[in-house]
DNA sequence: ACAATAGTTCAATAAGTGTTGAACAGATTG
DNA sequence: CAATCTGTTCAACACTTATTGAACTATTGT
């Protein structure tokens, strides 16, 4: 029996949903990885937390809307719903990851 | 003794921090006021939510750099720090409040 | 001084969050 | 099949969150 592995569809993204999916730093993180790689799967994020951790916060961005995941073999693909945040919220995704990537120079 | 009202400086706003305030309905819904009148009292917001309740929402947004309170006789008035805002995150704030608007208009 | 007004603080509560380690399930490989 | 790798699920935990009502402080008006 195969996993539901829910993901809302469009309509269903809130606002105040994404925002908090992007309002923690390991989640931020996160999603400035699949900004740089543009798909990764889990294990090449090991530097974020551990396992149990991260496949937490990959359900929590998942759930929001911001991530879509794909299974390939033993591997899940991550990549964020970039036309889908375009869609229902323009600019957004764009502004959150330029500040973060901001954010992140700043704090070297 | 007066009140410390703590806020805090541009430096110490972070992106998860404001994030995370806006990431509740109620306090979006307080942001979008605050950009529509400018600059408000709080009990000019009763509509949000319980006198206490508002207290809360109204710290946790001055607390997390996104508003500034302005303290004239018995009242306190309310505005966005749209400066800082805009010098350390730059477009974040004006892209959340077009959203939250394009949200709440199709909410209807 | 008294009462009304504006808003905060406190204590309590129910629900949610981030984190961890152990156990689990599916795919891949020996 | 057994071992292994990938990642999820579960139970537990300490902590935070949003919400409420009662008590409080400070200001304004009478």
């Amino acid at each position: 029996m195969v996993k539901p592995l829910y993901q809302p569809n469009t309509d269903q993204i809130t606002l105040p949903g994404v925002l908090d999916a992007l309002s923690d730093p390991v989640r931020l993180d996160i999603v400035l990885q699949l900004d740089a790689d543009g798909e990764a799967r889990c294990s090449a994020m090991g530097e974020h937390g551990s396992k149990t951790n991260l496949s937490y916060h990959f359900a929590r961005l998942r759930e929001a809307g911001v991530t879509k995941t794909r299974i390939e073999g033993a591997s899940r693909l991550i990549a964020l719903r970039r036309e889908d945040l375009e869609a229902k919220f323009p600019g957004l995704l764009d502004t959150v990851i330029a500040n973060a990537k901001g954010a992140k120079s700043k704090a070297a």
